[in-house]
DNA sequence: GGTTAAATTGGAAACGTTTCCATGTGAGGA
DNA sequence: TCCTCACATGGAAACGTTTCCAATTTAACC
């Protein structure tokens, strides 16, 4: 019997606002204002009105809201991999953000294709999602760019350079990577290092181009002989194998310290080393980028730059709360983060040979 | 000035289905039929629909196709948190199975809080979501289950055990912890360790009881005296300082071998077992639950289970549009995934003391 | 008490689709 | 040529809300 019920309750659709009305008596235009607003309600219809949905058990449905208000509570999140540790802590941080005002968030993987970025902004927009958080997989995507700029909804930008032409510039949370370059290699510099490997994916995206800035800044501030400032780019971590950084420490003017972005590449560089037999910091001084448990844990452990993931997923959430708000035009538009380098045990004076 | 109110409704507002039937000389109804069935529809009407659908940049609104249709092409993933390597891959690769089939995948992190768990279930419902994955903090929420039983949308569950009242079970993407267990004890006590330690957290959850009662029948199956088993739980990841690693192997009778689970438990092992200069795997021998970068790379690397995360995701994907597509009886409801021992570096013999 | 303003309320339109139903059109067979 | 029938089509209902508008009630003030 119980057994039935529950079939029925399975079955039967669920209460809409006109059930409540019913129930309570009124109009289903004051059911909607008494449950929403509150404005314009005598306490009355308050109190039939909310004892009707609570016994009902009625849930709006947001489907239909959506419909009538143009807002859907959801923001969509485009980035190339969420599995990545360096967007991970960025997607948690923004939706922890997100939630607590109320909004749900949609996210897909890119793979850093263009043809799947723009097919994902025309769902968001299909969809009506209310803003989207991005990430492009490169700079020079202008159709991407575009079709982002045509959907209406607030954008905010992570850590990438948004094309110059645009009038108000969107905003961004961008992580100053530059400096943090420059302060790790004025570091292996003041150690007494002179070859020193970056080894970064593609110049394509901000991060890549700013990290290179920062690395020959340090160079040429320091008036050295910047042949020794060795750009290592990847096109993608996933491509840097082991022995890319194999070929690397062979060469007859090996470097003698390796910057190495995130988990997969400074992996590499490590195994590599090691595989050599070069002993870390003594033959080889090691900076990561992007303080992973990796860096942390390794022995020895890692010197790394860290920046908050969960700064910057914080900040891209709270930028687009601020302009679904409708703020559009005050407030800060865009943040930058620091990056600071944390000493650990991994880099020391270059041996003298 | 009507040319200049319609020119900027033209502008602000995407064209409609109402757009493309003028367009095109026919009736709405002829234009949602041209568009979608294909079926019923004159080759004329259909030319003519779709050159004005091109023409007008029409993309139909799935808020107002949802609200007719009562389905959203939105699925919803329910995890702790997605930034937890172990969570991550399957996120990413449910994601990408489920974009495949032209869904979206909305995210929530519910940090083990049952409260949040419920909120999110009954955000979800209220968006009428088609599906859910969901990994519940504990497998004692029951009302937590209750209400996921009475969403009316599929659900499946990741790597938890289901009440048992329910009569049907829910479809379900199993990981075979407890063989995983089972493989490195015993491997561990066939290389002569008899005081071995497993660092898990809950037992609250699956993943824990399995690997307990793997490591614990590995112990019985060898007829050994299961005093020296040592199973160490810890709430969460989280809690698992170094110090309680030190205080493990500061015991007068230490472990000579340690399971340790995931990345900060591993490492928060591996630094205690450095600080307290027992070397890896002469002193301690350690296998990790989990393959992460962590185990690949450290010096000496980890032997450690290994199970597919992408093979989690893509399977529970795979499940849930099964049901999806109404097969709600037919084919596998539940899949049990096998979880291999990858031998690396870090385990020997013990010392003989 | 009467007049006016304000607050509350019910009814209906609107949001953009899909789908039902009745009508119209054509072809094919008697 | 007429009848039948399948098929194509237009019009309208429906999905569940919010919001506008007009109507009604209440409050306020003289």
């Amino acid at each position: 019997m119980s057994n039935m019920a529950l079939r029925m309750t399975e079955i039967v659709s669920r209460a809409t606002i006109r059930d409540v009305a019913r129930a309570a008596g009124v109009s289903v235009g004051s059911v909607s204002r008494a449950l929403n607003g509150g404005k314009n309600v005598s306490a009355r219809v308050a109190r039939d009105v909310a004892a009707a949905a609570e016994k009902l058990g009625y849930q709006p449905d947001f489907q239909a809201r959506s419909l009538r208000t143009r807002t859907t509570g959801m923001v969509g999140c485009l980035v190339s991999d969420v599995a990545n540790p360096l967007y991970a802590s960025i997607v948690q941080a923004a939706e922890a953000r997100l939630r607590d005002a109320g909004l749900l968030m949609v996210v897909a993987n890119t793979a850093n294709d263009p043809a799947r970025e723009r097919a994902m902004v025309a769902a968001f927009r299909s969809r009506r999602l209310d803003g989207i958080l991005v990430a492009p997989g490169s700079d020079e995507n202008d159709r991407a760019w575009r079709e982002l700029a045509t959907g209406g909804a607030p954008v905010v930008i992570l850590d990438r350079d948004v094309p110059q032409e645009e009038s108000t510039p969107w905003p961004a949370v961008l992580v100053d990577h530059r400096e943090g370059a420059r302060t790790a290699t004025r570091y292996l510099i003041g150690l007494g290092h002179r070859r020193i490997a970056l080894l970064t994916p593609g110049a394509r995206m901000r991060p890549g181009r700013e990290r290179i800035a920062g690395f020959k800044a340090a160079f040429a501030e320091a008036d050295i002989d910047p042949s020794g400032a060795l750009v290592c780019l990847q096109e993608s971590s996933m491509d840097f194998a082991q022995g890319d950084a194999l070929d690397l420490l062979r060469r007859e003017q090996r470097p003698t310290a390796i910057i190495a972005l995130g988990t997969r590449i400074l992996a590499g560089a490590l195994r590599a080393g090691r595989d050599l037999g070069l002993s870390v910091p003594g033959d080889l001084s090691v900076i990561a980028v992007g303080d992973t448990d990796l860096a942390a844990v390794h022995t020895p452990a890692i010197t790394a730059l860290r920046w908050s993931l969960e700064d910057v997923g914080r900040a891209a959430a709270e930028l687009l709360l601020q302009r679904l708000k409708g703020a559009s035009g005050e407030g800060q538009s865009r943040a930058l983060l620091p990056v600071d380098l944390v000493l650990r045990e991994s880099c020391g004076p270059p041996k003298t040979t």
